[in-house]
Formats: C-alpha cells, sequence, structure tokens
DNA sequence: CGTATTTGACCCGCGC
DNA sequence: GCGCGGGTCAAATACG
C-alpha cells in the first residue's frame, strides 16, 4: 500500500518512509483492535473482525520484516559501493602514476574514471560493483594488505604500502618511552632516530609526516569522523589565540593516528583539523568511507613528496590527480615542515557539484617524480577523508600555499550536481559523507546514487543511518581496560 | 572507581 | 649555546 510512494520519492527517503508507514500501520491497526474489542456490547461479531484485523496485523509484520531485510542488504550495498569507491580511486592513482610521463592532461584522469565505470557497469550488469575493487578492498582497511595475494604491481603498491610504513617505523624507531603507542607512531623525532636504512631516511621522513588537514565550519569542538579518539594535550599556537587540541585515535590499541583541532585565527568558525598517520585497525563504514574519498589524494602527495631527479611534477596535475573535480578546493602546503593536504570545506560550492579544474595552480614544494613510480610505503592517511564525514557544511576543497594562509583560486559556480555529470569519485565520497554523518542528507545521497547508477541502484534507508558515527562502529573489544566514550560533539 | 580531560612540565628541532 | 615553538607526557582533576 505504502510502497507506491517509491516511485515519486528518492529512494533513501522512500525506504524510510515506508518503514515509518509501516509502523504507524501497525499501531493504527492495533489501535483499531482494541477499540473492536471494546465494542463487543454493540452486538456486532466482534470475531470476523478480529480475524481480520489479526491477518492484517500478520501482513504487516511480514511487509515490515520484508522492509527490514531490504534496509540491510541496502546498507550492505552502499558499503559496498564505498568500498569499491576507496579502490578505484587507489587504483586510479595507481593508473595516474603509470601514465604521468607520458601526459599531464587532466582530461586523461577523468577518463580513467569514466572508463573504469564504464567497465564496472558492464561487468555488473549495470551496478557499480567492480569485482577487482573487491578484492583490494580488504587491503583499504589496512589489516589483510599482508595476507592477500598480490596481483599485480599496482595492488602492491596501493594495499601493502600504508601497511608497510608502519613496520618499517616500528622497526626503526625508538622512542622516548617503550610503550607500544610510541612504537607505531611515527614520532617527528623519527629522522634523528632511524638507525635500520639509512638510504631514503628523509623520503620514508616525510612520507610518515605527511598530514591531511580539513578546514571546516563548525560550532562543534571536533568534526566527528568516525573515529574515536583521546585527547592528550592542548597547546597554545603561536599566531593563534584559540588553543591547539591534540588527539590520538583510540579505536584500536596503538593506533598511530593522531589529530589536531584548532580553530581558525582568523575566522572561528572554522575548525581546523589536522590528521597524521595511518590506521592500523579496520575503519567503521563511516570512517572508511570518508577515509576513502581522499586517500588518494593522501598517496598522491606522499607519492609527489618522493625525491626526484626528473624535476618537478606538474602541478596541474596533482591538482587534478588529487581531487579531480575539487582541484580548486584542496591544498598542498608549502611552508610546513611536511607534506600536508588541505580540504577547505568552507566554501559555498557544492560538493556535488563537477567543475573544472582550475588551470593556474602553483605547486610550492618540490615534487617528484613525473613518471609517479610507485611509492614503496606511502603512508596513506586514511584519515583523510574523514573530514569529509558528517560534514553538513561541506563545500569544497580549495588549493593554497599555507596550511593557515589558504590562497583561494577563482572559485567555481555553484551548480546543481545533476546539471553536470558529476564525477563518480566525487559524488560518491560526498553523499557518503552526508548519508554516514547526517540523517538528513540521505536525499542527497539517493540524488547522488542515482545521479551514477541511474536511478535503478537500490536505495537506502536514512533511518536505518546512524546519526552518530560512533554507533555505528563496532567497537575493537580488543580494547581491553579501556572505553569509547567518544568524544565527538 | 574507572576513565577521560586538563594542564604544567618536559623534550626536541631549529634558527640565530 | 640559547631561546622559541611544536609536540608529548603524565600527574592532577573532573566526570559519569
Amino acid at each position: 500500500m505504502i510502497v507506491k510512494k517509491e516511485m515519486i520519492s528518492s529512494p533513501a527517503e522512500t525506504t524510510a518512509r515506508r518503514e515509518l508507514d509501516v509502523n504507524t500501520g501497525l499501531q493504527l491497526l492495533t489501535a483499531n483492535t482494541g477499540s473492536d474489542q471494546s465494542t463487543v456490547d454493540d452486538g456486532m461479531s466482534c470475531d470476523a473482525e478480529d480475524r481480520r484485523a489479526k491477518i492484517e496485523l500478520g501482513q504487516l509484520q511480514v511487509e515490515l520484516e520484508r522492509m527490514n531485510a531490504e534496509n540491510q542488504r541496502l546498507r550492505g550495498m552502499l558499503s559496498q559501493v564505498s568500498n569499491n569507491y576507496t579502490a578505484l580511486q587507489m587504483q586510479l592513482v595507481t593508473l595516474m602514476q603509470q601514465q604521468q610521463s607520458s601526459t599531464t592532461d587532466s582530461t586523461q584522469v577523468q577518463e580513467i574514471v569514466d572508463r573504469k565505470s564504464e567497465e564496472m557497469k558492464q561487468e555488473n550488469g549495470g551496478v557499480l560493483v567492480p569485482r577487482q575493487f573487491l578484492d583490494l578492498s580488504p587491503r583499504l582497511t589496512n589489516q589483510t594488505a599482508d595476507e592477500q595475494s598480490n596481483s599485480s604491481s599496482e595492488e602492491r603498491t596501493l594495499s601493502g604500502s600504508p601497511q608497510g610504513n608502519v613496520e618499517s617505523s616500528r622497526n626503526k624507531r625508538v622512542g622516548r618511552e617503550e610503550s607500544p603507542e610510541s612504537e607505531v607512531w611515527a614520532s617527528n623525532k623519527a629522522p634523528k632516530l632511524n638507525l635500520a636504512k639509512p638510504v631514503d631516511q628523509s623520503t620514508e621522513a616525510t612520507m610518515r609526516r605527511a598530514r591531511v588537514s580539513v578546514r571546516a565550519r563548525s560550532e562543534a569542538p571536533m568534526i566527528s569522523d568516525g573515529c574515536q579518539w583521546r585527547k592528550y594535550g592542548q597547546k597554545m599556537a603561536k599566531g593563534n589565540p584559540c588553543p591547539r587540541a591534540y588527539y590520538r585515535c583510540t579505536m584500536a590499541v596503538g593506533c598511530p593516528v593522531r589529530k589536531q583541532v584548532q580553530r581558525c585565527a582568523e575566522d572561528r568558525a572554522i575548525l581546523i583539523t589536522t590528521y597524521e598517520g595511518t590506521h592500523n585497525h579496520p575503519l567503521p563504514p563511516a570512517a572508511m568511507a570518508m577515509a576513502s574519498t581522499t586517500s588518494a589524494a593522501a598517496s598522491m602527495l606522499l607519492s609527489g613528496s618522493m625525491p626526484s631527479a626528473d624535476g618537478l611534477m606538474n602541478p596541474n596535475f596533482l591538482a587534478r590527480t588529487i581531487l579531480p573535480c575539487s582541484s580548486n578546493m584542496a591544498t598542498i602546503s608549502a611552508s610546513a615542515p611536511f607534506p600536508t593536504i588541505t580540504l577547505d570545506l568552507t566554501q559555498n560550492s557544492n560538493p556535488l557539484q563537477f567543475s573544472r579544474p582550475a588551470a593556474q595552480f602553483q605547486v610550492p614544494f618540490p615534487v617528484p617524480h613525473p613518471s609517479f613510480a610507485p611509492v614503496p610505503n606511502p603512508s596513506v592517511p586514511q584519515v583523510f577523508g574523514q573530514a569529509l564525514y558528517n560534514q553538513s557544511k561541506f563545500s569544497g576543497l580549495q588549493m593554497s600555499q599555507d596550511a593557515n594562509e589558504s590562497i583561494q583560486l577563482p572559485g567555481q559556480s555553484t551548480q546543481h550536481p545533476q546539471l553536470h555529470q558529476p564525477s563518480f569519485a566525487d559524488t560518491l565520497s560526498a553523499a557518503t559523507a552526508a548519508i554516514t554523518g547526517d540523517p538528513n542528507f540521505t536525499a542527497a545521497l539517493a540524488a547522488a546514487i542515482s545521479s551514477i547508477i541511474g536511478g535503478s541502484h537500490p536505495n537506502n534507508n536514512g533511518t536505518a543511518t546512524t546519526n552518530n558515527a560512533a554507533k555505528v562502529n563496532t567497537i575493537d573489544s580488543n580494547k581491553a581496560g579501556s572505553s569509547f566514550p567518544g568524544n565527538q560533539s
């Protein structure tokens, strides 16, 4: 009965509404049933009414169960799509690394994306579930990289590297203390303490210290990114009246990921979150989806930090590679002591929009390899995309010269996402960010997915998606003796 | 009472 | 060598 609305509503809305309507129907029916029972004295034959009501009730329950099952299925599919996107982006980076020597034309980047999307559609009958990406996905959780059989050099580069980097960090580092945490944490002191490999010390240090900074408007003290953090310090930073808070990831014992949170001096409504390190544990769907969003950017950033005798990498290419459709909203830091890429989500542009990259872009720090040689151990900060998570104000990324002194490139005009064909990457990442962070964005997700899959893809139930990232997390029970209250607002 | 947060002290790198 | 600033530690404190 209620299902009719499906054709005119967004899939997510529809599913949510259906579930609501079914529940409402059950309540009404129950009320009616009670009413019927109270009118026995009227002389009516209540047995028939009762039976009919019970039958209807049973039907509704069956329907409800069916809905719930569908919800589960759709959630699974959403998660799968997110994971697939992650793998796609990673693969894209690798492909571009291979092709960069022959071209710097960003159109090829888009072509690769388009081609991949086409392949995926063909292989899956229109459904974007690429086999190869499913194969890759587990590695992106940073858990099974070493267990997976590597079938290609691309995958090897992409999957094993983060883990390998952590390992190398572990092996070489001798911290002030010998706690497990300090063992895995890629400390700033690492260069000094690197004892094992004399080769490429600076390179590895650079990779370990690659950072991803996110600027977002938020009244909350910290953006919700799907991970759980514990504050371990706060300090006043020079040139900023607002204190800088230091957090470390507490989702797993010894997770080396840390982040700094600070309000922008110029505009205190802007929250600057800087991530550093690589998670050593599986990310919850909410965090994973967003982590994947820009993991490729981090990878590119890191590969860009690799020394090269061949000169500089084409700036435009880097920008377009990192965020093919949002290159005007990402920043690569020039003044930071280590590579930092900044996503500026404070701009008033539509996250789902498709825009051509800025033509003029200066990459300040010396980067690398025109041929994009695979990074041996790129410490890809998987938290990279987490900044996009729960960004209801998600609005854009920008390129600038400094993490704190963003130089805005000419903004892109706001366009409706469906006026242009949004890239799969941007659309899905934005949509996932929305859905995982705020149930109110289920409609956006539906629209985004519809635009990708042509409306044939199953919907997602917004009501089934928790609006609290921490709630999504099935916390690793291995963390004995520690609780995860979740300090996210 | 256990856990998270606060906050002053400390360590380290870097520039002068 | 010294001072400065960033980053981290850990005891004290707050909180549920």
